[in-house]
This record gives structure tokens, sequence and C-alpha cells, in this order.
DNA sequence: GTAGGGTTAG
């Protein structure tokens, strides 16, 4: 019949496009087909083809087609309008909701009812409660529908003052209207207000039930979420796909894939499996219960997937570990957006796959990428594992000259970066920058400063903290902790350990009795430190038991010292310091027997010492050295250097402290041994490739050893060079022939 | 023909 021609029967063309477009499942081109051939449509056939599209998510032809109804003269009646202004109210466009306002005015439909109320919403959608209100108190006429658009227009603005007043004038609440109130009492915080409204209501539907999930969703009430939900379906309410998103939600937060499952299996029974934000939720629900399997399964079989669930399935696939899994989904994404760079990047990252996050940043960055703030932070991280300075420093030059805002988050990230990189002024500098400072900033700052050596100042920014009104946690306490053991601040350190309970209702766990045991030996209180771990309320873990060893060997505790690192040795038979820390104790006596003895059982448990490692970031590469390294290119120039150290060190009076090499031989050589550690190494090659007065900024993966921490010091007189060398434990500034850890470390 | 609920990816 279409396709002989023009169809001019217009009351036959009305009824088949208004059969084609009010059934949901006709796609819309087919009734735009229909449109198309008809004869000079009228205005019915027009607002029917307006609806459609309204409908059908497509505002923007609503509001064309309303344009060329304007041009070709088309009868404009009191149905077209509220299609109008429902279009613009889709499309949140306020200034043309307003001229079509304009239009509703200069062609007298004004006291339409209909046309009236979409244009009340219209402008509370908008947020512009004025306007909506001008209408709504100017209005003859007011139904149940204009009630509830102002008052949703309240709602939407978050005033409940003025929604409770609106509310309580309605000649007649129902439904919608309570509905509305729970969600702005909830959303506001008011859950024992929404809670009281929800009680009252006489009629619920599963809409009410919805607002109240949701709200206790949102503050992260989950397990009342989830009773609800209970409750509800008890009450013979059917699930549909919206509450079920709000459930699977508090599910994956609750970690409960049992619960997650059988609301899987409502949502199938009911027939919504087609729904793409509930197969995203159901997606995010399996992966973060650990079950990417099941999450599997439903991507790889939906037919309808959008960005959402791509990242998600990457993400998922992350979460369990399967790095190759997420990174093969993600190259084979027709589009990335900023989500799956991220997604991926900081997946990398908290895998410790350092090296790989920077790489597919440059790779991001190289295919026109953006990233963003919660991108940076990744990177950031990576940088600062890597001790990636310059790195760190290009992405912070990247936030300032692309004006992303430093938040919290980010924030804290660049102050971690720097201060892990030895920078404390620039730190200093971000901290100081930032406008919402958080808990965990206020953290980084303090152990960041006494990291560095700056205890005094750490504690300060302690007292600051309070004065800014953050409240100490667990973390902080560790830093602050840590600052007194950095310094060897024993009664400072007691009298923080005490307020901590006392004061803060901050209990001690491990790694603060850690840091006091660790504080009272490094300082030669050995017994008070013993005494502290066998008091403990927690089991002592290797770490403190370590810290008590470490002393023992410092301070020349002997019997102790053979005690506990007989303990930790069984404790963790593997574990490679603690049998060099208890053969150097056995070696400064000379019991060269017992060395023996320790060397074999490493060899029998297959225990190797891990070697000494230093880094250094010269000319734009990193350079490692490893102990009595011959390897870098620039070998001969290096010993030419350590010649010159050596001599130059002499002549200040240095003598090698041999007593820290654990091999059994003679001292001429145990000298020459000293003189190859990694951090000389690159120390030496430092002095070679950087130019003053640049600062040598050294890594190393394990502890300074005291000969090298007492070199460096002269080193740094010397040759009149500022050296910095983060080691696993804290950060060593020498300058001037002094170290600024003031020999606590 | 007009009014109410959701969240999911970093």
């Amino acid at each position: 019949m279409i396709s002989t021609g023009l169809i001019r029967d217009t009351y036959a063309a009305s009824r088949i496009l208004k059969f084609s477009t009010d059934s949901l499942f006709i796609h819309i081109n087919y009734s735009h087909k229909i449109f198309d051939y008809i004869d000079n449509p009228n205005g019915f056939i027009c607002n029917t083809m307006m609806r459609a599209y309204l409908q059908r998510n497509q505002p923007q032809n609503t509001i064309f087609l309303y344009k060329s109804m304007l041009k070709n003269n088309v009868c404009i009646d009191n149905y077209t309008f509220p299609l109008l202004v429902q279009a613009s109210t889709v499309r949140l466009s306020e200034a043309e909701g307003k001229e079509f306002h304009n239009h509703v005015i200069k062609t007298g439909f004004g006291s339409d009812v209909y046309v009236k109320n979409t244009l009340i919403n219209m402008y509370a959608v908008c947020r512009n409660l004025v306007d909506a209100r001008k209408m709504f108190d100017e209005s003859p006429v007011l139904d149940s529908v204009s009630w509830n658009s102002i008052l949703a227009g309240y709602v939407q603005v978050g005033n409940v003052d003025e929604a409770k007043v609106i509310f309580d004038k309605m000649p007649m609440k129902n439904v919608i209207a309570s509905n509305s109130m729970i969600v702005l009492l909830g959303r506001s915080g008011r859950m024992s207000e929404a809670c009281q409204l929800f009680d009252e209501m006489m009629e619920k539907d599963v809409v009410s039930w919805t607002a109240l999930i949701s709200c206790y969703e949102q503050h992260g009430m989950y397990t009342q979420a989830l009773d609800l939900f209970t409750q509800m379906c008890s009450n013979g309410i059917s699930v549909d796909e919206v509450v079920a998103v709000s459930v699977l939600s508090a599910c994956a937060h609750l970690l409960v894939v049992q619960t997650g499952e059988s609301v899987h299996g409502l949502v199938i029974r009911v027939g919504f499996e087609s729904y793409v934000n509930l197969q995203n939720a159901l997606i995010h629900m399996y992966s973060t219960c650990g079950d990417v399997m099941a999450a599997q399964r439903l991507f790889y079989t939906s037919s309808h997937l959008d960005q959402i669930s791509w990242n998600s399935m990457i993400s998922g696939y992350l979460k369990c570990g399967s790095l190759e899994k997420a990174r093969e989904l993600f190259d084979s994404m027709a589009e990335k957006d900023a989500v799956s760079w991220t997604t991926m990047i900081s997946g990398y990252a908290q895998h410790d796959h350092f090296s790989e996050t920077l790489a597919l940043f440059q790779e991001m960055l190289h295919e026109d990428n953006k990233p963003d703030e919660t991108t940076l932070v990744s990177v950031l991280s990576a940088c600062t594992h890597l001790s990636a300075l310059d790195q760190g420093k290009w992405i912070h030059a990247y936030i300032r000259k692309n004006g992303l805002k430093v938040n919290s988050i980010l924030g804290t990230t660049l102050v971690d970066m720097y201060m892990k990189c030895g920078c404390v002024e620039n730190a200093l500098e971000v901290f100081n920058g930032m406008e919402e400072k958080g808990v965990s900033s206020w953290n980084a700052l303090i152990l960041g400063l006494a990291m560095n050596g700056q205890v005094e100042r750490s504690l300060d920014m302690f007292q600051k903290m309070k004065e800014c009104g953050a409240t100490p946690n667990e973390v902080t306490f560790v830093a602050v902790l840590g600052a007194c053991r950095h310094m060897g601040l024993v009664d400072e350190g007691r009298s923080y350990f005490n307020a901590m309970t006392r004061h803060y209702n901050v209990e001690p766990n491990i790694k603060h009795y850690g840091c006091m045991v660790d504080l009272l030996a490094r300082v030669g209180l050995l017994k008070e430190a013993e005494t502290l771990i066998d008091s403990m309320p927690i089991a002592p873990d290797v770490a403190t038991w370590g810290a008590l060893l470490g002393a023992c060997r410092k301070h020349g505790n002997s019997e102790m010292g053979e005690r506990v690192g007989r303990k930790l040795l069984e404790l963790q038979p593997d574990h490679d310091g603690f049998h060099v820390l208890l053969s150097n104790i056995y070696a400064s006596k000379g019991n060269w027997d017992s060395v023996l003895d320790i060397r074999v059982a490493m060899t029998r448990q297959g225990v190797v010492k891990v070697p000494g490692c230093s880094m250094i970031e010269a000319n734009g590469a990193v350079h490692e050295f490893l102990a009595g390294d011959k390897s870098h290119a620039q070998i001969n120039e290096i010993e030419e250097m350590l010649a010159e150290m050596e001599k130059r060190l002499k002549v200040m009076g240095y003598a090698p402290g041999t007593d820290e090499v654990l091999l059994d031989i003679d001292e001429e050589e145990k000298e020459s041994t000293l003189f190859r550690h990694s951090e000389k190494l690159a120390i030496a090659y430092g002095l070679i490739a950087i130019a003053p007065p640049t600062p040598i900024r050294i890594i190393k993966n394990l502890r300074i050893c005291s000969d090298c921490h007492a070199a460096a010091k002269l080193i740094s007189k010397a040759f009149d060079r500022e050296i910095v060398v983060r080691d696993r434990h804290r950060f060593h500034h020498f300058k001037d022939g002094s170290c600024s850890c003031m020999e606590f470390w």
C-alpha cells in the first residue's frame, strides 16, 4: 500500500501511524517511513509522530518536527506543547524551554493545565525554582500533577524545608508525592524521617521501596538495603530492573555473591535481562565478589554491551589478577575512553607492574587521549615506587598546564611522590597549595618530613593538623611514632603512644607496637623493648622481633641477639636479612664457626642474600649497580673516581668500618670489598655524570650500611656535593659532612 | 497527553 504513492486518506494514515508508534517494539524508522508517505499530515498526525520520537529518546526530532509544523502552517494545539516542552526538559535545556514557553503565551495555550504542568516541570527539572514557583503560584487551576512537579523541583535542588511546606499543604498526597519526599529526605541524610514517612504510607509501590533501598545503599548501609529488599519481596512486590541495580550494588559492596545470584535469578524470571545497566550491575557484582567466570559468561553471551560493560569486564579481570586477559580485552576494544585507559593503567600499578604502568601511560598520550586526575594518581604512584622523579615532575607540570584540579587524592599522591623522591620543598609547596586536605594528606606530610629527617617539623605538623580540625587516625600515629623513631625521641614516643588510646580513641595495632619496640631498642633500651613485646595484646610479628634483633646487633648485645635471632629463624627460616644479622652478630665477636653454621643453614634452606643494589638516574636513564659490579660501560672512569674518593677520604681521617663485612677474610680485602659497595659505585658514577649543583640522588634496595653512611658524609664535604640516598627505610641527605638522619637509622 | 525510584566502569 505504502509503495504505491502518497497516502491521501488522512484518517486511515493516522490510524496506521498511531498503531505503529504505540507499540514500542516497532522500530521508529518504520513509523518514520509511514509519516513520510502521508500527504499533508495534520496536527494530530504530527503530534503522534512527536510523541513517538520522545518515547524513543529522540527529543531533537520532536523539536525538529515542531519547527517544520510551524513552517508548513500545520495546526498547533494543546497536545503539541506538552510534547515540545518535554523534549526540551529531556534535553535539560532551559533556554529552549523558555523559547517554547513564549510560543505558548503567544498562541494562547497558557491556561491549559497539561501545558502548564509540563512547563512547571521543565523549570523544576532545570532547577529554575523561581520561574517554576511563579507559574505554580499564578495558576488558577492546580491538580496533583502541578503539586508533584513543583515538589520535584525542591527535591531536585535539595531544599527540604520548602519541599516540606509544599508536601504538607498538598490537598491530595498520592504515592508519587510521598516517594519524592522519601528520596529527598534520604539524600539529605535524614534517614529516620525518610523511614517514618515510608512506614506511614498506606499504599507503597515498587518505586517507594526502591527509593528507600537506594537511600540505604547510598549511605553505605548495605545490610539494611538488603533487608528492606527481602521485605519488599515478601510483600509481593515484583522486582524490576531499577531496584535490582541498587540491590546488586549492595551485594557487591558486601561481597555476598549468593544474594547477588538470587537477585539475578529473580530478574531473569521477570524477564529483564536485556537492560544494559542491569547486565553491567551483574557483571560488576560477580567480578567484585570474585566470580569472574560468571561475569565473563554474562559478558560474552550478552547481545547489548556498552562502554561500561567492557570497562567493568576489564576491571573484573584485573581484580582477580588476570592481567593478560585484561590486557587482551583492552587491546581488542574498538573505542577506549579515559576510564578504559585508567582501569588498565591503575591495574598495572596495583599489581606492582610499575614499568608497564608508565609504558601504557605513554601509549595513552601517544594515542591522543587526555588523562584525568584519576589516571594521574596511578601514574604518579608508579613514579613514586620507581623513584622516577623526572617523570613525576613532568606529570606535575602536566597538571598545571592543563588546569587539572588538584583534589585531595591527587594532591596527596603528589606530596607522597615528592617526599619519597627526597624533594621536601616541592612536597610542601603542593601541600600548602591544596584547597581540600584529607587525613591522608596530613599523613603523607608527617610521614614524608620524618622520612626526610625533618622530625621536628614533622611533629609540628601533627599539632597543626589538629588545629586545622583533622582527626588523626591509625596511619597518623604510625607516622608520628615513626618520626620519633627516626630521632630516638623515646619520651615523646612513649607519650604519643599513650595518648593514642587515651585521647584519640585509636587502638595500637602491630605497626604501632613495632615502632615502639624499634624506638626503645634502637636507643639501647633492649630490656624494655623485650618486655613490651612480651606484654603486647597482639602476637608480635616477624618485623617486631626483627627490629629487636637489629638493635641487639647495633648495641652489641650478642646474648639477646642470639636468642632473638634463633627465634626469628624458627619463625621465618627463609628470610635472608635475619640470617645475615645473626651472622653479623657472630662475626663481630669473631665467632667464625657460628658464621659458617649459618652459611650452611642458608644454603640448606635455599636462602639467598638479596644483593645490595643502588640505582641512580642520570642523563635520562636509570643506572643500576650491584656490589662489586664491573659491568657498567664507564667502569674505568668509575674505578678512577673510586680511587680519588678513597684518597681524599683517607686524608680526612676515614677509617673503613670493616666489622660489618660478613666474610671471613683479611682486613685489606675487607676494605676493598667495602669500597665496592653498590652505594659507593653509584656515588662515584654520580660524581662523574651529574654536574653540580644538582644533588646526586641514589635509591638503595636495602638499608645503607654504616660504612657507606660514614663515607657519604665525608664525600659530601670533600667533593662539595649534596648526596641524597633513599634506602628501604628512609632518606639520608648528606651535605657538608653531615647527614639529615642525625645518626638515627 | 503532564508528576516519582537506580547504578554500573577508574
